[in-house]
DNA sequence: TCCTTTCATCGACGTTTTTCGATGTAGGCC
DNA sequence: GGCCTACATCGAAAAACGTCGATGAAAGGA
C-alpha cells in the first residue's frame, strides 16, 4: 500500500465528505490492516517502546515464528510499521504519521 | 459484539498500555467493521445524514440487496449502525459514540 | 384475500485470510 | 569452511469472508 502522502480522507465524521472508491479502497485497506486480535497486539506493543526486536514478538505470542512475520509484513505493508536491520536482528518501529492518519480519517 | 460501556482501550498511542488479549480481539472486531471498502463507503454515507433508507443504500451500490444487508448486519453487529423501521422502509444510522471510541483507541 | 414492495435470512460458491511446517538467506562465531 | 541463530519466504490446509440467487416475513394497497 502506498505510503500517506496527504491526510487521507475523512470517512465517518460530522463533516465527512463522499468518498470515491479508490478513497473507500484505501481506507478499507488500512482498517484491514488493524482487523485481526495478534496485529492489534503488536501495534500495541510497538507503541510502547521505541522498537521492538522480533525475537521478543515471537515470545511474546503463542504463535508460529512465521506467522509473527506474516502479521509483520502486513503492518509494514499498510504502512503502520517500519523495520531495520542490525546485525542477526531486526527491529520493527511504528510509525505515528499513519497511526495519526487513520484516526484522522475517522473524523475530529 | 456487545457495546461500548466504557471508552475502550488505546491501543496505539503513545500513551498506550498493555492490551488483554480480549481487548486486543474487541478492538479487532470493531476494525474488521471498516475492514471493506463496501462498509466503509456505507459508514461515509451515512455519516452525511441523520439517517438512510436501505432502498437508497440498494440504489447507490452496484452490490446486491442481500449482500448491503450483510454488511449492514456486520456494522450493525460492531455497534457502529442502529436501525429503525417505519413501516416497509428501514433506516440506519451511525452511532457517533461508537466511531469515537475507535478513533480514541488510535490514541490522540 | 391477494398481490406488490421492502428488507432479512438461507444455502452455496469462489476468494481471501490465518496458520503451520519446511525451506531459504544472511550474519556471527568457531 | 562449517555451524548455529534470527528472520523471511514458500506451499498447503483450514477457516473466514464477500457475493449471489432463492426464499421468508411483514407491511400496505387494491
Amino acid at each position: 500500500m502506498k505510503p500517506i502522502a496527504t491526510l487521507p480522507a475523512i470517512c465517518c465524521g460530522p463533516t465527512a465528505e463522499p468518498l470515491s472508491q479508490p478513497e473507500s479502497e484505501e481506507l478499507a485497506g488500512r482498517f484491514k490492516a488493524l482487523a485481526d486480535s495478534t496485529r492489534v497486539a503488536i501495534v500495541n506493543r510497538l507503541s510502547q517502546a521505541d522498537e521492538v526486536c522480533v525475537c521478543d514478538l515471537n515470545a511474546a505470542f503463542d504463535l508460529s515464528q512465521p506467522t509473527i512475520s506474516h502479521h509483520l509484513k502486513i503492518l509494514k505493508e499498510a504502512g503502520l510499521v517500519e523495520s531495520s536491520r542490525r546485525g542477526t536482528w531486526a527491529y520493527y518501529r511504528l510509525v505515528p504519521e499513519t497511526v495519526d492518519a487513520l484516526r484522522g480519517a475517522l473524523g475530529g
